[in-house]
DNA sequence: TCACTGTTCGCCCTCTCTTC
DNA sequence: GAAGAGAGGGCGAACAGTGA
């Protein structure tokens, strides 16, 4: 039994501990940063001090409530027991009438007939849900709640994050219709390509496989490697990354050992690549804080100007079965080595793109931050 | 020029799935 | 069932744009 079932006050109480106490983070962050940025250094103070406000709250309405229902259950008796029996049968009336009881009876009829398989694997979800909107996760997506519309205590708007409305648009980096939406076959078949890759990569470097996901490439931006990976090849403190693609580029990123997984300078890579979901990469660690990176692409690579000089490592979707012949990859593996000192003339010429060495926004982050 | 609003970017946290 | 992995989304700082 539960303390609300036990208590039905408290569960009234509890309620009303969430609605009132958590708009104090809007206060806290968003609110007060709009109203005037010059007082955020506020911020740090406020919170601390809301932080011990609520936690006073809590105690105060806790020790109320234990209070209130102590001189109840001295008080009445039996008389609460009978209270909380009629009221428990009520709930049950009310589940009742609204059918919540068969649907939940259903749900566990449903879940025990069906057995869990031994060997577990990912599903490929089915295409309705990218036909709204593309997800790669196979979990649900989780109503973000907005406990500004339960209570209105006279906040400031919130910033609008963007003209678009659906959550997942508003945070893309790329036009809607440069997104795309790979079936699982293909993304399998990009990563068996990369895999192939891997297996022919002579130099005896650590490396390792990873297929880029709508996080990776259209928003976010946040890559996590391999925690095995890292844990054996790379270290647990905060370090710049040299990420070096097939034409000899280089782009600094920020590895966070801790999190294990490339950040800053990330993102200036996977826009620069036009890198889709579903492509797979190979990376090879050269030196202690430098990957080379190789990639398995599902599509075909849009031959515009500015990409002539890019490719090495492009597998389209069609070449992509599982029997790649070894020489050939042997032969882009060696001509890759070429293309970096022929490649980069030959980048020159048609791309006029300097290798990369820091991104605009970092290099302004950095110095802001100092 | 200043104040305000909107956008971008990087980081972190939550939550679900998978594996052992 | 626990632990780890990884996807998704929120938040805050900085930057950019706009109008008075």
């Amino acid at each position: 039994m539960t303390v609300g079932e036990r208590f039905p006050v408290m569960r009234a109480v509890s309620l009303t501990i969430t609605v009132v106490v958590m708009p104090l983070k809007g206060v806290t962050g968003v609110g007060l940063k709009e109203e005037n940025r010059k007082t955020a250094f506020l911020n740090p103070v406020l919170k601390k001090i809301l932080l011990v406000f609520r936690g006073c709250l809590r105690q105060t309405i806790g020790y109320l409530v234990s209070g209130l229902l102590q001189a109840m259950a001295n008080k009445s008796g039996n008389t609460y027991e009978e209270a909380r029996k009629q009221r428990v049968e009520d709930n049950k009336k009310r589940f009742e009438d609204l059918g919540i009881s068969k649907i939940s009876k259903s749900l566990s009829d449903l879940k025990s007939s069906d057995k869990k398989p031994v060997q577990r694997y990912s599903k490929p979800k089915s295409e309705n849900i990218y036909m709204l909107e593309p997800r790669r996760s196979s979990r649900a997506r989780n109503p973000i709640p907005s406990y500004r519309d339960d209570v209105d205590i006279g906040l400031p708007p919130l910033r609008k994050r963007s003209k678009i409305s659906s959550s997942w648009a508003s945070y893309l980096a790329r036009p809607l219709h440069e997104v795309k939406t790979p079936s699982y076959e293909e993304r399998a078949q990009a990563f068996k390509c990369a895999e192939k890759i891997q297996s022919n990569l002579t130099s005896g470097n650590p490396s390792f496989v990873k297929s880029m996901v709508r996080s990776h490439v259209y928003s976010c931006f946040w890559l996590g490697l391999p925690s095995k990976f890292c844990e054996d090849h790379l270290p647990k403190t905060i370090v710049d990354i040299v990420l070096e693609d097939e034409n000899g580029a280089e782009y600094d990123s920020v590895y966070i050992g801790k999190r294990t997984g490339l950040s800053g300078g990330w993102r200036a890579f996977a826009l620069d690549h036009k890198l889709d979901d579903g492509d797979a990469l190979v990376f090879e660690l050269i030196e202690p804080a430098r990957f080379k990176l190789y990639s398995s692409q599902i599509r075909e690579p849009r031959w515009s100007a500015g990409m002539a000089a890019r490719v090495v490592y492009i597998v389209r979707a069609s070449n992509c079965s599982s029997d790649i012949d070894d020489t050939t990859v042997d032969d882009e593996v060696n001509s890759d080595a070429e293309n970096t000192s022929n490649g980069a003339k030959e980048s020159d010429l048609n791309n006029e793109k300097e290798p990369k060495r820091l991104t605009r926004s970092k290099k302004g982050r950095k110095q802001k931050k100092r």
